[in-house]
DNA sequence: TTGTAAGCGTTATCAT
DNA sequence: ATGATAACGCTTACAA
C-alpha cells in the first residue's frame, strides 16, 4: 500500500521471465497480444509478488488522473449526501474516484475549494454551485475541461453540461392542486434566494399560479420556528404554507402538526428524507431523486472524460414527485 | 488543470533562465538556497505560465501521496457527514485530501474497498469498522501502513490508534439519572448488535444500572414503528425506552410523544442531529461530538504519516453529554 | 508474440 | 547559489 518495499513491474518481469512491456500489457488487459503461457506466468508473478501497480506512475506517463472532484455545498444534507452516492457508484464501475469537496454553503470556502482545485490534476468536475457566475469555471471550459454542474445552474458564455430537477414544472402542478382545493394565498419559506437557481425556479412555479404570495426570507441555523409561527399567518384557511427546504419544512412541521386536527393539509414543501413523513404522515411533499441526478452527472462526466476532444452539452432533468 | 499544454518545471526554468533543479527547490520553499534575485524571477515565471505542479510526478519520486482514505459506514448519517467535516477540516491544514469511501452499512461493499485501497496508494486510512476483526487492516499494520479506527473498536494483534466515544461511561450515567427517577425497566430498540463495539458497551452500560432489561434488534429500514409500539411497553410508567440510534428515536417520538401529555421523559437515547429536540422540546438526548472525533483522527494520521517509523498507539475518547 | 528504450514531471545527489 | 543527471514506475512506439 505504501511503505518500502512494494514490488514493481520490474520485480514481475524478473518473476515471469519477460519483460515489463509484457507485463504492462497483460496489466492492462491486452491478453490478445501474448500467449496463454506467458498470462498465466504473469498472472502467478503477479499473485506471488503482491504487486498492485504505482497509480502515480501511471497517471504520470498517461497525463491524466483517475480522480473526480466532487464539491458540494453541504455535506450534511441528506439530498448531497445521496447524489455523492450516486456519482461514486457510477465512476467506481469506470475505474474513477469521487472526491469529496465541500463548501459548507459558504461562497469564501467554495472559492478557495475552486482555486485549490488546480495543483490536484484532476480528470474532471462536478459542482453544486453557491453562486450564479464563476470565472474560474469558464476558464476551466475554455481549456476542455470536463465539468458537470448538479441541482443548480450557472451563467457562462461557455457551454457546462448539467444535472437538474424540474423545478419550475413540478412546483407548478404542485400548486395547481392546491389551488384548485381552495388555497388563494402561499407563504413561503427560504433562506436567502439570492442568486439561487433552484430557489428562484420553485418561486417562480409558485407564481405562475397564484397571485398572492408572501417571501419570508429567513436563515434557520436555529430553532426560531417559534417566532416563524406567527408570521406565516396558520390560521388562515385560504393560507398554503410552502417551505423551500426540507430543514425549514420540519421545524415548522414539529411546530404546527398538533395545531391541524383537520384532514386539511396547509404546509407543504420540498423534502429530502423520510422524516416529514413521520411527522405528517397523510401529508404530500415533493420528493426529488438524489441518486439518480448523481448517478446522471457521472455518466457525463465519463463521457467527457473519455472524449475529451468535444466536451458534451447535456441538461439532464431529473423528474422530482409531489406524493 | 488537465488537458494538453500544461506548462511544466522545464517550461518555468527555461524562462527564468535557470535550472529546473532550482525551480524545484523554489517549489519546495528552500528560499534560502537561491538568491532573492532568482527567487524572484521564479515567481513571475510561475504566474506568467500559469505552472502548477503535477503532484503526480511528486508522488512517483517521493513514494507517498497526499491521498488520505476514509471509510465511513454511511455518510447519509448526520454523524459520519460531520466526523468527514471535521477530518478535512485538520488535513487540508496539512496539504492532504481525504477521499470518501463508503461501505452503506454493507460487509460485502466494505470488503471490496478495503481489497481495492491497495492500488490507489493513500498515505493512510482512517476507518469506521462494520465488524470486529480484518485481516486486511492487520497486515496494513505489520506494514507500518497509518491505520485510525473512527467510533468503533475491531479487535488485532496490532497495536491500532482509534478514536472513539465514552459510550459506556455516558450510557451509565445517564441510567443512573433515570433509575434515580424511578424507573426500574429498559427497553432497549437497536438495530443488530452483532460485534459493533460501539453497541455492545451502550447496552452494558445500561446493563450496569438496570437488571431488567429488554433488547429488542431490529432492522429499521422502513417505518415500522407502528409494530413497535405495540411491544415497547409504553405504558409501564416504570418502563424506559431507549433508542440506540438516532433514526430509530425519530420514529418512536414521531409516534409516541402525543402519547405523553405528562412532563415525565420516559423515551432516550443517541442523537446526531437536532430533529429529535423539535419532536420532543423539554427531553434530554445523549449528544456525540462527531467533528471532534473526526478532527481528532486526522491529527492522529497526521502524525503517523508524517514519522513511518513508529506508528502511534493513542486512544482517544471524545466525551459525549447528556443534555 | 515479445523486447528495447524513450519519455512522463518531479526530486535529490553530487558537482561546480 | 546553481546546474547536470539519475532515478521514481509505468506505457508505448518501434523493432525483432
Amino acid at each position: 500500500m505504501d511503505k518500502h518495499k512494494r514490488a514493481t513491474i520490474k520485480d514481475v518481469a524478473k518473476k515471469s521471465d519477460v519483460s515489463t512491456a509484457t507485463i504492462s500489457r497483460y496489466l492492462n488487459g491486452k491478453f490478445n497480444e501474448m500467449s496463454k503461457q506467458t498470462a498465466k506466468k504473469i498472472e502467478i508473478a503477479i499473485r506471488e509478488l503482491d504487486y498492485t501497480r504505482n497509480s502515480a506512475a501511471v497517471q504520470l506517463v498517461n497525463r491524466k488522473s483517475n480522480l473526480v472532484a466532487v464539491i458540494v455545498d453541504n455535506i450534511d444534507e441528506y439530498f448531497a449526501a445521496e447524489y455523492f452516492k450516486g456519482i461514486v457508484s457510477i465512476l467506481s464501475t469506470h475505474g474513477l474516484v469521487g472526491v469529496l469537496f465541500d463548501s459548507n454553503s459558504d461562497v469564501n470556502t467554495e472559492k478557495k475549494l475552486l482555486d485549490s482545485l488546480e495543483s490536484h490534476h484532476f480528470a474532471g468536475l462536478i459542482f453544486q454551485p453557491l453562486l450564479n457566475q464563476y470565472d474560474v469555471i469558464d476558464k476551466l471550459r475554455e481549456n476542455n475541461f470536463p465539468v458537470v454542474l448538479i441541482d443548480r445552474l450557472i451563467k457562462s458564455p461557455m457551454p457546462i453540461s448539467s444535472v437538474t430537477t424540474n423545478n419550475f414544472q413540478v412546483t407548478k402542478e404542485t400548486m395547481d392542486i392546491f389551488y384548485s382545493k381552495g388555497f388563494r394565498k402561499v407563504t413561503v419559506i427560504t433562506e436567502r434566494i439570492g442568486n439561487m437557481s433552484t430557489r428562484i425556479e420553485r418561486i417562480a412555479g409558485i407564481k405562475s399560479v397564484f397571485e398572492n404570495t408572501n417571501i419570508i426570507e429567513h436563515n434557520f441555523d436555529h430553532m426560531e420556528a417559534n417566532n416563524l409561527c406567527q408570521v406565516i399567518d396558520i390560521d388562515n384557511p385560504n393560507n398554503l404554507v410552502f417551505a423551500l427546504k426540507e430543514k425549514i419544512l420540519i421545524q415548522i412541521l414539529s411546530k404546527l402538526n398538533w395545531k391541524n386536527e383537520s384532514n386539511i393539509q396547509n404546509i407543504t414543501g420540498f423534502i429530502d428524507t423520510v422524516v416529514p413523513k413521520y411527522l405528517a404522515p397523510h401529508y404530500k411533499f415533493i420528493q426529488q431523486s438524489p441518486f439518480y441526478m448523481g448517478a446522471a452527472a457521472a455518466e457525463i462526466i465519463i463521457k467527457d472524460i473519455s472524449n475529451q476532444q468535444e466536451l458534451s452539452d447535456s441538461h439532464v432533468v431529473i423528474q422530482s414527485e409531489f406524493k
